[in-house]
DNA sequence: AATAAGAATGAATTTTTATGCATTTTGGTG
DNA sequence: CACCAAAATGCATAAAAATTCATTCTTATT
């Protein structure tokens, strides 16, 4: 997991989470968190994870993640709502019928981050590796394996 | 219906027809058509419209309305979904339930270019007025509705 | 480990977008 | 119709975003 991708995920957790107005301000609240880029770089960043900005209703601008603006969950080509963790384990919630083959994506993409997967209907139970449990770390398995880069 | 809003209308038209990658792509267009503004106005125009631009497959960038670009439909806070017109008749779909409370929004808003709706649980039925059978006026009037301004 | 190819990045710059301010247009009222 | 207030718009410019080009990292291969 290289500062690239790690940068990517932070990205759009700050994204999510705040209201970032010009990349200056993303810019900002990166190199407090370490991460040592320019502008030139996030605006490339943003392009790829087609991220931009929105007039918001105070009439400012903010950045969005447009798939995840709606009242309906929307959702990628892989039918991926959701991630949350408990212990070891990761649980992926899909679109009803989208699990099984996401888990079956997954499989064919094995990474030592975890050990294995079973899916239902509309969720994926995975388990990570107990020796190297990194939940940064599948998060960046998953995003690469969803949205690629 | 004054020019504004013509233009703003149009403006949709266009971002959904063809590939605009820049504001003054769109300049062009509109003033091909006779519209003639400027690009500060059409800054404007979009900031109210909520369209934006945003990386296209072929890594080029592309103006987009982000409410229309999901797989699943997507809808506002009023559920409307499409419109469609046959003779003197608006058909409008939403989603389902909220028929009625968007034809409740008319008829709290009359206009002279209808003359009555009435609602199914996802359709609404619009008759039109014979006289002034001007559906570039109704789209005019449901935008504003909708969407103010 | 040396080397080469490709990816990632930054500095500087260009391009694009947003906005402050002045002016014009539009609508409503007396 | 004269007048005012509010909305719309353009011009000029500021601000923000995208890109070019050069350089530095990575990674795979020998």
């Amino acid at each position: 997991m290289n500062n690239k991708q790690l940068r990517k995920v932070r990205i759009k957790e700050i994204i999510r989470d705040k209201v970032i107005s010009c990349q200056d301000d993303l810019l900002k609240d990166l190199r407090d968190e370490g991460f040592e880029v320019t502008q030139a770089t996030l605006s490339r960043d943003l392009k790829k994870m087609k991220i931009t900005k929105i007039a918001d209703t105070d009439n400012t601008y903010r950045y969005i993640i447009p798939e995840e603006t709606h009242a309906q969950q929307s959702h990628d080509g892989h039918g991926y709502l959701g991630l949350t963790f408990s212990g070891h384990m990761a649980v992926i919630q899909t679109v009803a019928g989208y699990a099984s083959p996401l888990a079956v994506l997954m499989d064919n993409n094995p990474s030592e981050v975890f050990v294995g997967t079973i899916a239902g209907r509309d969720t994926i139970f995975v388990v990570l590796n107990e020796n190297d449990n990194d939940r940064e770390k599948f998060k960046v398995y998953l995003d690469e394996l969803l949205y690629g880069n």
